[in-house]
DNA sequence: GATGAATGAGGGTTCATTCAT
DNA sequence: GATGAATGAACCCTCATTCAT
């Protein structure tokens, strides 16, 4: 399965110092390959679920033919669980980077909020991969051992937030920070994961960014009207 | 395309016509057909999508065979359709038969709250099926007639029940009726459409009686917090 | 998409209550395509291996279509073993209705291998099938029940005719009834297991009439020249 | 079907002619690199077939790549023609080496009863490899020129030991060189391409060395049984 | 109302083979 | 001599669907 990988040629060549680089460059670019062939599977399984994805239509979209996926990732379900495996690690990252701590605890909420939103714009795909994954009852999901660790920093992040957040008077207290990161994520991804019944239930498009717009500064709102200190109802 | 043919349990019938008893258990046997292979539809595409679906397993969980599949519902699609408006309407019913307008505005708000996240609970099968709806973009759902209407009378209802709760003073102002109407439905809904992947990334089983309490506590606690009135900041 | 509308064959038959039986004869021969496949399996598999039989040629040549294999027999294994089974119980059911015991022991000797070398004659395929088999280590055949016991009670009929024929002092003694068993079976397969090559390299086709009446001969004069009594050696 | 083609590498060495060693390794490596092809397809080929070969399993059984596979042998059937080839080569010139003219008849026909035995037992690829190539038909054989003319000079010799017996009373008369050379084959060989099935069918395994010994001696009795002059019948 | 038999299109997968390095 | 990447043909198998009874 791996690919590239420290050119063995090099020792023959060491042994002729007349004949220096010129295998240098490029393989027929095989991790090219392999990344247009991810792409269009996470557009693919995306779209259509599992069962309905075609390997088919990904070869096409990759510009490649059937015999590559399999090469490269075993069967279907290999592929599936890499398409699912980097858009999952990929928002885990990003998110990780956002470096919450270094901000005040409103601004840090706020922060969160609108990246979860404006990455779900951003990464349209990703909806549609997780809500497929959760059809399937994170059958797969589970099989992969690198995601587990990746939620935990996160929940204990906004764990201090919220403690800071107290302590200043800024935040009610008693708010449990999983059940706040759910809600969180809820507010965005409901939007986009229900997009199509939803647009069709109200009769507008809620893609227009307009829509989008209001709905983004609504999850803050909501998220920090809940939060605000809860002796202001004395 | 339409055949029956023969059906000698009629030929029986016309025989005896003393009988007319008979006729009645067959045609409630028919409908109690109809209705084992709806829910088995129910239970197989909320579980394993619309591709993923097995005609086979249908009629077998029903207790009958493939060819009843196509005498009362046409086809595959045609099955899905109708489990999913099934599933639709029953939702929308119960929600209009709430009567929330004769609760004061803040216990309104909680009710439709608990009905929701309770729906979710005692209908499990209800967002499977509409999440997998919205992984097609909703094509089928657009094809049905009876459901467009039912949404708009709810977001009425809400906004009667924010101008009620403004006026005296319970519910902040400027709040968008379908706004808070995705968002109610929001923060229960992500918890069970995405309680697979959120159990793998958490190490806890979502679906425990206790994680249902607290969570259900609060998702009212986040809307009501949010609906304060803005002026307690000051 | 529903429909089901009004069942018009009831009124035909409400109008014609005089027409009784009638449906008595014929399934749509459900044998009949079975055993067609089944003998085009054998035929398939006999000259070309599991391996290398194909599924499609098997269809076409029982003149039905590929699903009909998987639905009568599982999967190409499953219809490789059913051919393999038959071929195998028909034989042993034929050998098993030699009834030597009431024959002299050198005619039923003689009987018996002109038998076995007739039945390849008359059994073509079952040859290819036997050799296939040992190719793959008699994989499949370990998995069939029935076949393990069918061998038991000819070696027994061996061992009485050896004794009797020892008695009345037409055969020599010592002979291991398993061995004879073996070497009377070695006489006749192999010239059919390997009349390709050995044709070959001799040059000349060993299917002949003249060539396999000359072969059915010899056979049995090995083994009677070799069953008989060791004391005329001295 | 083989050819090889101008081996480029000898063309870079060819440029280096200061370095004469390198060449002689290189050429060794290659010899052994295809030896090692050819010993693993014996063994692929002869357990599974030619369509159930793997042409993968054999380079890596090999311990090369496939592409030398092609470079040394053309395509699969040409490596298949090229194992068949070595091993009929082998047992033909071991045969011819056997110098059965100068020993007297009946030890004559011992030794090459024993030698075809002993001679299965130590290549048990052989038989896999014969079996295989009778069930295409002995389609690719027929293309090997070599092989026919390995045959003749056996069955030459087995008449000239015939003859030779018959004159010194030691043999029945009228016996055909050809049927017993097949009768010889046949009782090894049988016993060896059956085994598998013969195992199963009489529930023992017949590679045990007491049961080798056991079939080797029979073998040779009932050859020599055979042979045995007919007078002593009187 | 119900059933077994039949069908064809197309799905995922594997294979031998070749190209570029 | 050797290797990873690429290819397309075909293979086994499954699916939704329909026919005849």
């Amino acid at each position: 399965m791996s690919r590239v990988a420290t050119l063995p040629a090099t020792r023959r060549v060491g042994a002729m110092p007349s004949r220096p680089s010129l295998r240098v460059v490029a393989t027929r670019d095989a991790e090219a390959t392999r990344q247009r062939i991810l792409a269009a599977a996470v557009a693919e399984f995306s779209g259509k679920g599992l069962a309905g994805g075609r390997v088919d239509a990904i070869a096409k979209a990759a510009r490649t033919n059937k015999r590559m996926l399999y090469y490269y990732f075993g069967d279907k379900e290999g592929l599936y669980l890499a398409a699912l495996e980097q858009a999952y690690v990929d928002l885990r990252r990003q998110e990780a980077e956002l470096d919450l701590k270094r901000l005040p605890p409103r601004e840090a909420i706020t922060r969160l909020c609108e990246f979860k939103f404006d990455y779900f714009v951003r990464h349209p795909a990703l909806i549609g991969l997780l809500t497929v994954e959760n059809v399937h009852g994170a059958r797969y999901l589970k099989r992969s051992k690198r995601l587990r660790e990746l939620h935990v920093s996160l929940v204990e992040t906004l764990a201090g937030l919220l403690r800071a957040g107290e302590s200043e008077g800024a935040f009610r207290r008693g708010v449990d920070p999983v059940q706040l990161y759910l809600s969180i994520a809820a507010l965005s991804y409901f939007y986009f994961s229900n997009r199509a019944t939803l647009s069709t239930a109200f009769g507008r498009d809620l893609g227009r960014p307009q829509a989008l717009a209001a709905r983004r500064a609504h999850v803050v709102e909501v998220i920090q009207g809940y939060l605000r200190p809860e002796r202001c109802d004395a």
